[in-house]
DNA sequence: CGAGAGCCAT
């Protein structure tokens, strides 16, 4: 059992040699406010709050345990009442009241108390400052940082993390290298800010010269690499990391799924369980992605089935993630029936659901969806009108994705992102106005982007536009010589128009450039098999039944007759 | 008992 003399050796070991005598607990109380505070960590706050109770005399500690219990549980209003019934409060009850109201979203609510506190300690100043920075309130933090008394290491992490935030990189940096005692969260908030403004060279650069490098900093650098697509870079980091934590795991699993690596993140998710590590809920949601990329609607089901273990089932981001699982798998009707679930949908939830609807063909639902949308009060943004113009694709309406585009602008004033042009790109050309297309594409107040030109080539393969599609092929090979989709599209192209010459000097450009196109592949799930189709290859053992039962579809598809299997 | 970092849904 604990008592003030095991206190007093605990806190020796740890080098605080010297009490303070006033804050220490009598032996009772104290073992009570370890007991209640074990109790608060493990999330029982309702047994906390029984010894919390049961108590016959109680200190300051005790009080800040409890309301402490009360802010991890959500519970504003019970830990605003015991603040209020407090008999005393020291300065760590004001500052718990600050982190707790901006733990619940409520940022000028923790200013209220901040301003009204009898006295701050640099830890007030500190919540208010990163509390700020939490909510893209850099120049308010930056303010309070100026005046505040005395600074600490603390103070400038939480201002170097917001002006990271900012985009501020050289600003971060110059107070980053004025910092004398910088520590490893230093380190890591810089490191970390530089690969958020995908500044990658700087943050290895200055990871190299980290001193002890921790599993913040690594998992950062990993992010990195996996956002630029150098996975194998990203996982021989990962092998080193000697103390593997669930964030860690996440990094790497969400690097393979978002590089369309599926099966090798649910093979590290499986050995992440192997190794007893806790998946948690971002481990789930990076599972899904890549249950989405896989199309793998049993995983999909399984994760599901886990999350529901885990008591995760009404957990918002993943309702969402699970809605875009079940649309992405083919259950378009399981992806509705999430969405009718979810009590208080956000915006998000709306996304996902008028999102699921489009990549089914599923226009006049989409546009339900955002009537719905609007009715319910919420403000459409430029990501629900990328999902109605992607309906619109889907379902081939040229004149409603123009309409819904000039709502986006005209009515919502959401300015027009790079996506939406080259949806709409894609949309007029795919219906062969090519012209109008390129009216589009001249009309864009910003420098089309890849996907544009790509829209463009690939319909100009289909309306034999040779002219157009060497313009487009060029511009495509301007932004990323690499472009293997360029080439081959601008020499099938050549190819339809019986242009065999510039067939033929495409194809040996390509060569000369090292450029190398693989091949396309695509693949379904049926019962507990994967079925595999590589362009070209006939090793399917019913390859003769698809490719008759293809022929089919094609053949109704260009009668434009609805298909009954 | 309180303040700063990495992973995370459209």
């Amino acid at each position: 059992m604990l008592n003030l003399f095991h206190a007093r050796h605990l806190l020796s070991r740890r080098g605080l040699h010297t009490l303070p005598a006033r804050s220490l607990s009598t032996p009772d109380v104290y073992e009570c406010n370890v007991r209640i505070s074990a109790l608060v960590r493990a999330g029982k706050a309702v047994a906390a709050r029984q010894l919390f109770d049961e108590m016959p005399e109680r200190d300051v500690v005790s009080w800040n345990t409890m309301i402490a219990a009360y802010w991890r549980a959500s519970d504003c209003v019970e830990s605003k009442r015991l603040f209020g019934l407090m008999p005393r409060r020291n300065v760590v009850s004001w500052n718990s009241m600050i982190s707790g109201c901006i733990e619940n979203g409520d940022i000028e609510e923790a200013f209220r108390y901040f301003q009204e506190m009898p006295e701050r300690s640099i830890a007030s100043w500190n919540a208010m400052i990163s509390g700020l920075v939490k909510f893209d309130r850099v120049d308010e933090a930056e303010r309070l940082f100026k005046v505040m008394p005395r600074r600490n290491v603390i103070s400038y992490t939480a201002l170097i993390d917001g002006l990271a935030r900012n985009g501020d990189m050289r600003r971060a940096r110059c107070l980053f290298d004025s910092l004398p005692m910088k520590n490893a969260v230093t380190w890591a908030v810089m490191i970390s800010g530089y690969v958020e403004n995908e500044m990658f060279d700087e943050a290895r650069s200055l990871f190299s010269q980290m001193p002890e490098k921790n599993v913040v900093a690594i998992t950062a650098i990993i992010t990195g690499y996996c956002k630029e697509g150098k996975i194998e870079n990203a996982r021989k980091l990962f092998e080193g990391i000697k103390e593997k934590d669930p964030v860690s795991w996440n990094a790497m699993i969400s690097g393979y799924a978002n590089n369309e690596h599926g099966a090798e993140a649910l093979r590290l998710y499986m050995q992440m369980l192997r190794s007893s590590m806790q998946p948690d809920h971002s481990t789930l949601l990076v599972v899904l992605t890549a249950c989405s990329v896989l199309a793998s609607l049993q995983c999909g089901k399984q994760i599901h089935a886990t999350a529901v273990k885990m008591g995760l089932e009404s957990d918002i981001s993943l309702c969402n993630s699970f809605m875009t699982m079940y649309s992405k798998c083919g259950s378009i009707s399981d992806s509705d029936l999430m969405f009718r679930n979810i009590q208080n949908p956000r915006l998000v939830s709306w996304n996902t659901i008028i999102a699921a609807f489009a990549q089914h063909g599923l226009y006049e639902k989409a546009c339900a969806m955002l009537h719905d949308l609007v009715a319910n009060g919420d403000r459409p943004d430029g990501i629900t009108f990328l999902s109605i113009l992607s309906a619109c694709g889907h379902a081939g309406m040229v004149n409603e994705s123009i309409f819904w585009f000039n709502v986006m602008v005209l009515e919502y004033q959401i300015p027009p992102r790079t996506e939406h042009f080259s949806c709409l790109v894609d949309i007029v050309s795919r219906a062969g106005q090519l012209e109008k297309a390129c009216e589009v594409i001249s009309a864009m107040p910003f420098q089309a982007d890849g996907a544009v030109w790509s829209a463009l080539l690939g319909a100009c393969q289909v309306y034999l536009n040779v002219e157009l599609a060497e313009l487009a092929a060029n511009k495509l090979v301007e932004l990323n010589s690499q472009n293997s989709g360029a080439y081959v599209m601008l020499s099938n192209t050549y190819a339809a128009s019986g242009k065999w010459r510039d067939v033929t000097k495409v194809r040996s450009l390509m060569k000369e450039q090292g450029v190398r196109k693989q091949p396309g592949y695509s693949w379904l799930e049926m019962g507990d098999k994967v079925h595999m189709f590589l362009r070209g290859d006939t090793s399917h053992p019913d390859i003769k039944r698809i490719h008759s039962q293809l022929d089919t579809v094609y053949l109704h598809m260009k009668t434009r007759h609805t298909i009954n299997f």
